[in-house]
DNA sequence: TATGAATGAGGTTTCATTCAT
DNA sequence: GATGAATGAAACCTCATTCAT
């Protein structure tokens, strides 16, 4: 049996740890500010082992949001769960099931670096649209439109209630991985709690009266 | 008292126009993608004459930043309005109040550059904290608790409720500028419709029957 | 009247001077193993400058192949000469020309770089071939005929005899520039006496008893 | 006696099959622009296989040039033949043998590439010109001299009668290898064709009327 | 011995910034 | 003040060479 040599193994394991690399980097300081050279140390190797792998730093980019995404990509596919209870506990337990899981996670940071590139990228940022934000959208919206029809939510806007309910989440990302690092901006609740306490605003509305 | 000749005019112009040129061009293409030629090009002047106004494109962009950014902190600060009728109607004139005249225009877009180019400027992002973010929560967050005060709202938790106010709106802007360009990702509906759903469905919630 | 600045002055002179120290580089050291920095360092300006007037090196190269070629063009369509007297004479002068003009300075050493580099520079090559290769066969080879025609010389085929007045000119200066340096191969006739001596013998033959 | 085993046998061809790889290439990309790997891709070994051979790219080369100058310093001098008849005879005979065996060949391609490279490599240009140019200038100058004294030939000079038999050989070969694939630049007559008239032109001469 | 993963010097090119005019 | 030619630091990328396996 053909033993992997350690050497074998390093070069395996190289291209994730390229990745991984990269993604922090372009996190911390966005992809130009980034120098290849940085990525390679990070990753414990030179400069040019780098471009063993990845053709180019683009080509590094498009590698590491891909790689990220199809995580994110399946998870989503995956979580359009067959649920039999209310469609408000099930968005719930999404909401909590994408932050646990893509939010708070590399691939939560992709989008993030995603929203920043996206001009730089247009190939990329079409990928991106098709494979993620149009499916996660759709998702929910059928899921809106499943307890709008059995009569669990009201006649709400399909189009506008998905924002609603996406977009506190993926802001409270950005928000923290932009000034998360300053003490004001700091939320002083959990993420979880914040979400449970917008999910069930969300159900319930503001008003003390129903009018 | 001396008539300001043309010459003058233009000059005194001048560091408006280049940071206008600035701002678009941050946006178009991003901080680091921006050479200050261009900058200087799309404001009608030579290279070295930025250079008179602003010392390097660092200064540049911060000034660019706070120029744009002391319309919305003045703007916030505004609204912090003596308002008499119910602060649900408050509210939702002050969502529509700034996506007309912050989150749709240039101040908006500033809020976009600023999350990119946090990390890169951590003094302005402080800034940016310090003036504009908790500024703006606080001022929210106050008239939630004086509609919890007043019995006009439930008892809902400030913090979060603040977040579920403002981040829609803000993420709407970012989706813009991010994947405006891409077809399946256009919003059908208009964003001060999309406002009204919102304000709407975060009033009255999603439940058809209030338990 | 607007007087050029020695600013100006200097401008204008750059691309020539730029494309003097290319040729230079280029014959000395060949196109790989020149490094920009060089041409620019010989024309006595930084490395940047030359990106300022040659976008790469590989317009640098073709526009200082232009430029050097566009003299050559010009010097054969101008020898397309009105002479009366013996096409033999003719010959004998154009080829004398050809040497003192072309053979002797830039245009000749550009042959060389040409042929070294046409693998590399396909169009230019192209360009080459058609505005000076064949023009030149042209012209000499329309002499011949008229020789022929005239019954000045022998029936001989155009073709190959159009080879045997080019090359061994050609091959003089190739020579001289790639062992010219070399004691032992240094050409103790002048080239003019080389000319003149290829000239009469290509007239009279070889053999002493005519058959 | 030991049988070589099948890989002892691929060993021992191995010098010879990367030295022809390196021919192939340096002819077709210039010595700058080949990559080692390239060289040893083409000979079938690993780009580190190569450097148990050659220690460096540029020692590759000089044996490479070595390798195949000496065929040709052996047939020079192998055709310093002992010929009875005409000298003219005999010069023809060698030029359609030099053809045939070196300058239709790999031999005949390494002149073009000491040519190119003759500046880069000043010890093997002088190897070159030591033991082909001089030798073969001699071995064809001692012919014309001899056919001088006999009276088969007029006075010519020596050294110009040289370089008219030579130049246009070679200047054929280099004109194939670097605008042979520009069809306007192909000879329409076959090599073998212009050799004999070039021959017959040389030795009877252009005129019509010998003076 | 042969391999090919890894290295890093060195090349090309960009662009923020300076400064003579 | 305004200009834009010039600069050179710094980034990207290549590839000859080394060396662990």
């Amino acid at each position: 049996m053909a033993t992997a040599t350690p050497r074998q193994r390093r070069k395996d394991a190289r291209p994730q740890e390229l990745l991984d690399a990269a993604l922090e980097l372009f996190v911390e300081k966005g992809f130009a500010a980034t120098r290849s050279e940085e990525v390679a140390a990070r990753a414990g190797v030179a400069k040019g082992t780098l471009y063993r792998y990845y053709p180019s730093k683009d080509e590094l980019f498009k590698a590491m949001v891909r790689e990220n995404l199809s995580e994110h990509i399946v998870a989503s596919a995956a979580q359009a769960a067959q649920h039999e209870g209310p469609i408000a506990e099930l968005l719930g337990l999404m909401m909590q099931a994408w932050w646990a899981k893509i939010g708070h996670g590399k691939a939560g940071v992709v989008c993030k670096i995603m929203m920043v590139e996206a001009r730089h990228f247009p190939e990329l940022a079409r990928f991106y649209v098709d494979e993620v934000i149009t499916p996660t959208q759709n998702l929910v919206g059928d899921l809106i439109a499943r307890g709008v029809r059995s009569g669990e939510f009201r006649a709400v806007p399909i189009e506008a209630t998905v924002h609603l309910l996406i977009a506190p989440m993926l802001h409270m990302m950005l928000h923290e991985h932009s000034f998360g690092s300053h003490q004001a901006c700091h939320h002083t609740m959990s993420p979880e709690e914040l979400l449970d306490a917008q999910m069930s605003l969300l159900l319930h509305g503001l008003l003390a009266t129903p009018d």
